[in-house]
DNA sequence: ATCCTTAAAATGGTTGACCAATTGCCCGTA
DNA sequence: TACGGGCAATTGGTCAACCATTTTAAGGAT
């Protein structure tokens, strides 16, 4: 098989391109020489030359134009499906919470649609675990896995997937400027009542009042972060 | 800029042979019909195919020998993520469905209350370019930009990353027995003039309008393809 | 001196012809 | 009949010429 010997060929002409812009002290933005130049420098065909500009191109290292050249790209290649430890970093706060309620109140509603009964009697548990939370870092522990048995009650692997993205990033961008009046939650806080409402809507196979519902305990919860931010 | 052209109309011809491939029942090792061949049946210049065929090359899921022919490679690629690699497995094209509906519809509500006139504007010429595909191939790359468009409208990098996760599950349980009366989407194609109602809401910033047109669009798409099933 | 027009030069992109490797068929010989 | 060699057809790979777009320079008019 010829394949590695060709992929070999590809390799040095992408290393060599590659070593020759980190050489050339190149800015994002700038032009690189000619194509024609570039293959003499470089010792390639036109050909290979090519299939390493069309890799780097579509890798979003570089652009191209007829009858103007070669650039290299701006740092940022319109980074969609980027690394998510990048998407924690520049999120803020705001977005994160929009994105929170945008997906979960979506959630709440096909949770209403699909939950077993196992799935309500999981809600109901979580829900009191969290009630019972002696600190604000279990209760928090605890809101989190309510968070999750509501994502699990819609009985669909991949909205249970991305709801697990979505908390990893909540869990990075976390607030964490939050001043706690106790120790722990009052009896009276109010995202207890807001759960009960939520687990009462979902129990009721209701999708329209689960989607209300965690609407409005998410956007109390935004509401109360950013009060006393 | 060029350069998106220029990447759609490999991603049409990537996506072409990709489906080409799908549909064609192929086994590990077997044999592709040889490149003269395959431009004519695909509608792709030998430029553009060989493009197209460089880069599975590259990706591992061809190897091809001169005098020989082009074979379908014998391993499954690393393809997405561990995790995701194992819900793609398991997820069927129901609950897929189910959870585009559920995302899908929730971040076009988000799209018709944040959406820049750029992203308007980005908007309509996808879906003009879904309208115009000279093949199914074509419009099905066109269809993704277009809701791709649609998360971008958001403005909200979590959002847009949880829809590009979504897609990439949805691109990998794709369902491949889809049968077609014809070579292209007719012009009266249903998925036309539900592209212009969700435009036209968010365009409105009618975010109930914006999120059943979702819905109803989704929902189509869906009996489409479970009815041919 | 400045501006406009035109043509030539420069740039990346495409194509048809040709090249290099392989296969299959046909013919001749044992 | 079987085997081996040669040749034509087939296959992917490469290249020079040409194409389409952009830039630059030169010449003419004001």
């Amino acid at each position: 098989m010829l394949t590695r010997l060709k992929l070999a060929e590809h390799d040095a002409a992408a290393e060599a391109l590659s070593a020759f812009i980190a050489e050339g002290d190149y800015a994002p933005g700038d032009r690189l020489p000619p194509e024609r130049e570039l293959m003499e420098r470089l010792g390639l065909s036109r050909t290979n030359l090519r299939k390493a500009l069309d890799t780097f191109e579509r890798d979003g290292l570089i652009w191209r134009h007829v009858g103007k050249g070669t650039f290299l790209a701006s740092q940022e290649p319109d980074g969609v499906g980027g690394d998510l430890q990048e998407l924690c970093r520049e999120l803020s706060p705001v977005k994160m919470m929009r994105a929170r309620v945008c997906i979960e109140a979506a959630i709440a509603r096909e949770a209403a649609i699909n939950a077993s009964n196992g799935a309500i009697q999981n809600l109901k548990e979580t829900k009191d675990r969290a009630r019972k939370a002696a600190s604000w870092a279990e209760y928090e522990h605890h809101d989190g896995l309510f968070h999750c048995a509501v994502a699990e009650a819609t009985d669909n692997p991949l909205l249970l997937t991305l709801f697990v993205q979505l908390n990893l990033v909540r869990r990075a961008v976390a607030v964490s400027n939050v001043v706690r009046g106790s120790d722990r939650p009052s009896e009276d806080h109010k995202s207890f009542a807001e759960h009960e409402r939520i687990v009462a809507a979902i129990e009721a196979r209701d999708p329209a009042e689960a989607y209300d519902a965690m609407r409005a305990h998410l956007g109390s919860v935004s509401a109360r972060l950013f009060e006393e931010a």
